[in-house]
DNA sequence: TAATCGTCGATTGTCGACAGTTTGATCTTG
DNA sequence: CAAGATCAAACTGTCGACAATCGACGATTA
């Protein structure tokens, strides 16, 4: 008798069927500010546009309702999230909150593998520091925190980081740039990591302190600078 | 012009629509032990059995896939979800990180009628403890540390919180009993309480650390007891 | 003129149906 | 007798349809 297949373990991110396609491209248009925050989400616009009918749509729909992206109103329909600057505040304190604690997690579990892995990203930051593409820096920035998350082992912080940086990455689209020297955001990680493998537990929390306490001010300024968002269109 | 309706804001819990109750009902069987871990969620089934079609069905299951009750295995069906040991640490890591910030935000927000509050649960966990209703007994335990998120005032902390409580419901309805001396548990949150009201970071940290890590151990003891779920039927 | 009421189009919530896949059992074959 | 092929029932993924509800515009009235 052989074991047919494991039905239940963790999450298995669906990827095969319709619903996951329509979330990708959901979550796409809405980070990438086409879907500015407050308008609407007609799911009969949505379906015709895909080339699906409405079931997928609501389904996907749901799901980024609880990632944050989408708020629904019962018989009113799905509208994209708005964030006010308490909304960045909220985040940033969670965010920061876990990361803490998945660097000293990541320190523990740090391996000559994943030690490169991370010096290598920070290299890929500086790379793309040059590039003068703020939507990739953005991305490879998160790449370099995701991956902390993913040393540290706990999947369920791993989750919880994506589902923040969904939110802070809609945040941070809109408001079209984030730092004004890109090489100075590369430079902050190095201490980060630099903590990580000397393994001082206070000193990593203190590092990562600094980095996302630096990104947190940052991003509010920002968007207390551009408080009436983009105009909710429609 | 008057602005006609506030579309956005946060949350605004689903409770209108057919979705959250079928999410509800499966979330209770869930718990409750009903569909133990691993059965296979038939849409059609709960449909019927529930009197709704199955398109309900299939949004509640998302919902509750993103909560962690459910994995989706895709065209196979929904699975109730399978608790490892290390499900348990992971549930508990996390939950202690959070928790920890959570009461020493908590802590500086206080005010005589949070404080209140928290003051009337621990009497209602000591009345309750008498009462020798497991269930009930943790549902109040949970309803203290929420109280505690609540206070902390950040909304996504306190999803983060039921999201983890809710998996925590079902490990711990399965085990069908927590303590051996409800009273004890009762106790154990009196000093926290106190570490908040003194507004001590470091004592409430500690106080916390002692409180979660205890249930830790005896839930991840418990779960180690019994390792093969009550079996999987069908 | 300003506020209220009623009507109409647009959109959501829900349903039943159909095609394709999976599951489990039966049959075949070495 | 065991291992693989075959087949039927069950189930999922997706779709189009219909009723209920919402939002906006225009008519009515004080």
């Amino acid at each position: 008798m052989r074991t047919i297949s494991p039905p239940v373990g963790l999450p298995a991110l669906n990827e095969t069927d319709l619903v996951g396609q329509v979330a990708r491209r959901l979550t796409e248009a809405i980070v990438l500010g086409r879907l500015p925050p407050g308008s609407k989400v007609v799911e009969a616009g949505i379906a015709r546009e895909l080339g699906v009918s409405r079931a997928p749509v609501r389904e996907a729909a749901r799901l980024l309702e609880q990632q944050g992206l989408l708020v629904a109103n019962p018989r009113r329909g799905f509208f994209v999230r708005q964030f006010a600057a308490d909304d960045i505040d909220e985040i940033y304190d969670l965010r920061l909150c876990v990361e803490r604690h998945a660097a000293v997690l990541a320190a523990r579990n740090l391996t000559p593998e994943t030690r490169d892995k991370l010096r290598r990203q920070i290299e890929v930051l500086h790379e793309t520091a040059d590039l003068d593409d703020p939507a990739r820096q953005v991305e490879e920035d998160y790449r370099f925190h995701r991956l902390i998350c993913e040393i540290a082992g706990n999947r369920r912080m791993l989750r919880l980081f994506d589902d923040l940086a969904s939110e802070l990455r809609m945040v941070i689209g809109l408001i079209g740039r984030l730092y004004d020297d890109p090489h100075e955001i590369a430079r902050t990680h190095e201490p980060v990591l630099a903590a990580i493998e000397a393994g001082h537990p206070e000193r990593i929390v203190a590092y990562v302190d600094y980095h996302i306490g630096h990104a947190w001010r940052e991003v509010g300024r920002l968007v207390r600078e551009i408080p009436p968002w983009p105009a909710a269109a429609k």
